[in-house]
DNA sequence: TTCGGTGCAAATTTTTTGCACCCGC
DNA sequence: GCGGGTGCAAAAAATTTGCACCGAA
């Protein structure tokens, strides 16, 4: 689970490289830790709960920020929209079931192997941090 | 790589389930065969090339129809707008360089063993034929 | 002849951009 | 006060949809 994020430290983030800490900020970085994983559209919805009206565009030019600093990531959940979450916690891989759209998470370690693999018979390295992998979960799969 | 379709089984295709056989199905079915992987705008372009004037719209909803027969599949190569590609020829998984934009084809059997463990550690069947794996090739890891 | 398929244009949806004004540092 | 950031509105993509006409079966 997402530790809450130590908010000394990103903010240490934003300054080191010459940005600057504003409310919109950091409230779209609160959203996308609190959502886990959401889509720009989610995150503007979550923000505005906070009452706070944040631009739809600020979110969009937010999230590339973070992402650019490497406090959030994102990866294709649905066959439309990215959806952002953030990093503070574990990395992970998604595992997206098309029959209810659950999203489970597997640990980096399940891919050692496979991308070991890659890299020697394709001298390809994967980043496995932005897989996602559809296919069907237990309770779908009988049904 | 990809056999020249055998029209006559994808026509079947078509008349078995109900449907109509058409230049424009014919065209948009050949353009993704020879692109190998493509947007629904690229193969509006190939399309075009044979001088035949197919509408974009017609390219979506024919291959929205060509994805529900089985006959071609989709993948997001890219952060923005899905490719498709054609189901004759081997499955394989794609690997997209993010420094050159390339695209390298993995065998399905590569990923048995990686299939296997997320079945039995979550439940999870993955749809290894939809899977895209980014990350970096050997060329550009060097550069 | 029939009704599924197509072209066209307009409506949607999603993301990007230009620019004047605002506020963190 | 300076210069980066934001809001707003308009511009750009990327898809989707309504509808009248066309042509495959």
């Amino acid at each position: 689970m997402p530790q809450p994020p130590d908010s000394r430290q990103w903010q240490e983030t934003l300054r080191e490289r010459g940005y600057r800490l504003t409310p919109q900020r950091e409230l779209v970085l609160a959203a996308v830790e609190e959502l886990g994983h959401a889509t720009p559209d989610e995150v503007l919805a979550k923000v505005h709960e906070r009452s706070s009206a944040v631009n739809i565009s600020t979110v969009y030019r937010t999230l590339e920020l973070l992402e650019s600093l490497g406090l959030v990531r994102h990866t294709h959940l649905t066959d439309r929209a990215p959806t952002y979450h953030s990093r503070s916690g574990d990395e992970h891989v998604h595992l997206v079931c098309r029959g209810c759209e659950r999203v489970l998470e597997a640990h980096l370690s399940e891919f050692d192997e496979l991308a070991a693999a890659l890299q020697q018979r394709h001298g390809f390295t994967p980043d496995v941090g932005h897989l996602t992998v559809f296919g069907t979960c237990a309770d779908c799969r009988d049904a």
